[in-house]
RNA sequence: GGGCAGUUAGCUCAGCUGGUAGAGCACCGCCUUCACACGGCGGGGGCCACAGGUUCAAGUCCUGUACUGCCCA
């Protein structure tokens, strides 16, 4: 007997030293010259001052699979890890700590502010990678980046200065969303659009030549004073005749135009709208269009400006409120609405956007989307394929993207303004002078980068570029990019821009999008709502291959997760399951590896039938994750390793194993031994590397406590390659054998279930095949009914014939009977009888039904119809023997 | 308003290219069988949202309806 593992796994130990041992031995650590076909993922980088949560949990265990899986099939892995500054985020989360001291950031200093935020991250960085380890997660630590970091940061400036050079990036006044909390400005799809409970104020404006009024609908009255048009539909005959008339702004007096466009929706409110360009992205474009005036009546800080006249130095909502009030005294507020429309709220602070006109800089993402487009799906496809029209949707209605942020803490827009001359020099370094005329008194634009500006040159900066590493040559373009549907626009399309400018190739040849990870009610999680499941504690509780297997299991295309921590629970059994099977065999294998036997010609139909079994599983779990579905390649494992290993398998060795069953010490038996303990050695450890990309602690420890040759020492199951494909153990004839002896022992124990009878309590078992090659199968395999069925004999023949009193049921045409003698319910054998009578008559009804429909028999294809003749058939003789059983049966009865 | 998903057992979900509806959990019996009670054996439970259509055959393909969710405006 080998080594012996404890009874019940125990996940902390194991996960520690596993980490370690990984860690140390650099395992996951590829050389760039080393043979395989190039494969490799790039983490999408968490935030720096993060914490895992669980979408970073699914997201790492679906790259780990893949990753791991790879290493077996031979490719050269490369799994880089790395973290994101997330400028606004870190940079809030380090405000909130100086507020805690009753400071702003103003009050330090941007020198000392940036310096604060260095010293946050180095204390609280490794927090998130720490916690990347305690997933399993196989990354290449050696090669750890930050957006930050040095290298990443001169890539940065590097594009930069190119884009700026190509015409790709420019200076200008245009209408941004502005958080005026954060004090920022933020990218389009930064703006998180909720739907809001809000009105409708209608309002009279009266025409300059006094002829009349007309009434606007608005739900931002405090815009009024920034108004410098109405605009109405050219086709409204409600308004037509006022188009080129003046109208007064209320309670200002100031004239606008009164334009027509087509963009009004004339059935929303009044179908006149008021246009204030400054304040509106939508109005921005008609003042644009036509030629309106910009006034500004709000500034970044939402104080009305000297621009809205009386209401100067007001807030927004001071202002709305004295306006209407103003509106009403004046008679000109024609009434008010309730209504539920759609207001952009800071995805990172969730304070109410207000859209506002800055200078900013802009990548020219019109410009650049078409290629981003053109990849799709020719050079990278995106799976699940539902995501597709939402790509190319985004990608075509994309609007420059604003990427100057108004804050410290990211990388500083490598741009100066000559304070002598007033030229713009956008370079890498800071230049000495002004090139045009030589002063030295430049200054350095005060903003920084979009986040994501940084983390859009991800798939490349982080191999080396822009030197010409190894690392570049070989790993870009990356295999598949796997990260949650969320950052579709953010991220992806912005790498597959970057990339395909500035590598000319796009930057992954798949990008799956996972789905989000809800609650077990579908919520989404968060800590406003309470229901997060902390992934961390779940390790404790649970395991971290539980954890895993729970994600992997769950993880269908284009499907959310709904998780519980019990479904979490109910996998730790299954990991546990594992361990024990892992434990019987250690009790019942040699100390070194059991001598090699053929397997393609192994006796034993149980043999042949795991084997066969195992194959299958090997080709169907490779195929799935060849497709990403995660899902299925989790649920082949579990009911390879539960429903055949352990409920079948183990259980029909035993009898090859122990001492005092039918092994006897004979040379027969110790070669039945001998070869049950190769197949066992031989399944278990080549279904420890089909779940180790799944569960890789758990799979780990129990492979090295696995007897290996003598004078040789266990190897890292991390290293191990997929198992190989062995066709000649393929034996679809054998595996439908073996069907039917599990059939016969599951009739007999369904029997005494049904009947009441104690499941240990034997019983004699009388079969009849149906023909001379079935007998000739029933009785090889005598052995494994014996045990498995709880039998005390066994008499099988043509010349098998029921008493009276006994028990039937038919498999594959056999008829199974159990004589019944003692106390025994009959009454409930005919009621069992009854019913699958009845079973069969459904079925029978249903092929009949078929088989009589003449275009079903001319149409249908030969082979279906054979089968269903086959069927028919098979029903028919079934039913016809049980219900001569269940005639002696009931004579039986009329007896009692 | 536009787009995309989803609707299958009490719950959570699988069902790829149409051919006998599945799993896990929950539930009901029985079992301290020498790997595992985090277990074993057996069992009940579904007009596959609704209405049409294509087909010999539809959970699966098409059209529409009704809810639910997400994204975009």
């Amino acid at each position: 007997m080998a080594d012996t593992l404890p009874k019940g796994y125990e996940p902390h130990d194991v996960e520690a030293r596993w980490r370690r041992h990984w860690e140390e031995n650099k395992t996951f650590t590829p050389d760039p010259d080393a043979p395989g076909e190039p494969y490799s993922i790039v983490i999408p980088p968490p935030n720096v001052t993060g914490a895992l949560h669980m979408g970073h949990a699914l997201n790492l265990t679906l790259i780990d699979v893949l990753c791991r899986h790879a290493r077996q099939k031979g490719k050269n892995v490369l799994w880089a890890p790395g973290t994101d500054h997330a400028g606004i985020a870190t940079q809030n989360v380090v405000e909130r700590a100086l507020a805690r001291e009753g400071k702003t950031r103003q009050d330090v200093g941007r020198e000392a502010f940036v310096e604060k935020v260095w010293s946050w991250r180095a204390e609280y960085g490794h927090r998130i990678l720490d916690q990347i380890g305690a997933l399993g997660a196989s990354v290449d630590w050696t090669r750890l980046r930050f957006t930050m970091d040095e290298g990443l940061s001169a890539a940065v400036r590097k594009v930069f200065v190119q884009l700026y050079d190509q015409g790709l990036i420019y200076k200008g006044d245009y209408i941004i969303n502005w958080c005026s909390r954060c004090h920022t400005a933020l990218a389009d799809d930064e703006v998180e659009h909720e739907q809001t409970r809000g009105k409708l104020w209608r309002v009279r404006y009266h025409l300059a030549d006094g002829s009349g009024a007309l009434v606007v609908a608005t739900t931002r009255p405090e815009t009024i004073p920034g108004d410098t048009a109405v605009c109405v539909h050219p086709e409204d005959e409600r308004y037509r005749h006022l188009v080129g008339k003046t109208a007064r702004v209320p309670v200002l007096g100031r004239e606008v135009p009164i334009i027509a466009d087509k963009y009004v929706d004339r059935e929303f409110g009044t179908g006149a709208l008021k246009v204030t360009p400054c304040h509106d992205h939508n109005d921005w474009t008609l003042g644009k269009k036509h030629n309106l005036e910009f006034v500004q009546v709000i500034d970044e800080n939402g104080v009305m400006t000297a621009a809205a006249g009386p209401y100067a130095g007001l807030s927004k909502q001071e202002c709305r409120e004295r306006i209407t009030a103003d509106l009403e005294a004046a008679g000109d507020l024609a009434g008010v609405d309730d209504l539920e429309h759609a207001v952009g709220h800071c995805y990172r602070c969730h304070t109410v956007v207000e859209p506002h006109v800055s200078t900013q800089w802009f990548v020219a993402a019109t410009r650049m989307a078409p290629a981003a487009r053109a990849a799709v799906p020719e050079l990278t496809r995106i799976l699940p394929e539902s995501w597709l029209k939402t790509y190319y949707h985004w990608l075509d209605n994309i609007r420059d993207w604003c990427i100057s942020r108004q804050i410290w803490w990211g990388h500083r827009i490598p741009a100066w303004t000559c304070k002598a001359c007033g030229r713009l020099i956008v370079a890498e370094e800071a230049p000495a002078a002004c090139p045009a005329c030589g002063s030295a008194d430049l200054a350095q634009d005060e903003d920084v980068l979009d986040t994501w500006f940084s983390s859009a040159l991800w798939p490349f900066s982080i191999l080396g570029w822009p030197e010409r590493t190894r690392e570049l040559a070989r790993w870009y373009p990356t295999a598949v990019l796997v990260t949650g549907f969320d950052i579709l626009f953010f991220w992806v399309a912005r790498m597959m821009m970057m990339g395909l400018h500035f590598m000319k190739q796009a930057p992954f040849r798949d990008v799956y999008l996972h789905a989000l990870v809800r609650d077990a009610t579908g919520r989404k999680m968060s800590k406003s709502t309470g229901n997060v499941i902390d992934p961390l504690s779940m390790i404790d509780k649970y395991g971290c291959d539980a954890l895993r297997f729970t994600l992997t299991a769950f993880a269908a295309m284009g499907r959310d997760i709904r998780l519980s921590e019990d479904r979490i629970e109910g996998y730790r059994h299954f990991v546990n399951k594992l361990w024990n099977a892992a434990r019987f065999a250690l009790m019942n294998l040699p100390e070194h590896a059991p001598r090699a036997v053929s397997l393609e010609s192994v006796q034993g139909l149980h043999h042949q039938w795991i084997l066969h079994r195992l194959e299958m599983i090997k080709l169907d779990m490779d195929r799935a994750l060849a497709e990403y579905r995660f899902n299925d390649a989790a649920q082949l494992g579990y009911k390879f390793l539960w429903n055949e290993f352990c409920d079948w398998y183990l259980e029909l060795i035993k009898p090859d194993m122990g001492p005092g069953m039918q092994a006897a010490e004979s040379a027969e038996g110790v070669a039945r031994k001998e070869t049950a303990q190769y197949v066992l050695w031989l399944v278990l450890r080549e279904l420890l590397v089909l779940l180790h990309p799944i569960m890789p602690f758990v799979t780990a420890e129990i492979w090295q406590a696995l007897p290996v040759a003598a004078g040789e020492k266990a190897t890292d199951i991390a290293l191990e390659p997929y198992p190989p494909l062995r066709p000649g153990c393929v034996r679809e004839a054998e595996a439908c054998r073996m069907e039917l002896i599990q059939g016969v022992i599951v009739a007999v124990r369904t029997i005494k279930a049904e009947l009441g009878i104690n499941p240990g309590q034997k019983v004699g078992l009388l079969l009849h095949p149906v023909d001379q090659a079935q007998a000739a199968l029933l009785e090889e395999n005598r052995g494994l009914m014996l045990t498995l069925a709880r039998l005390e004999s066994l008499t099988l023949g043509a010349d098998v014939h029921a008493p009276k009193a006994s028990a039937s049921a038919v498999v594959q045409g056999c008829q199974v009977i159990v004589p019944l003698r003692g106390a025994v319910d009959l009454s409930s054998e005919l009621a069992r009888l009854d019913k699958e009578l009845a079973r069969l008559e459904k079925d029978v009804t249903g092929v009949n039904k078929k088989l009589s429909n003449e275009s079903f028999v001319s149409r249908a294809p030969a082979e279906v119809v054979a089968r269903e003749k086959e069927r028919a058939t098979q029903l028919l003789d079934a039913k016809a023997k049980l219900q001569a059983l269940r005639a002696r049966f009931a004579e039986a009865l009329a007896e009692e």
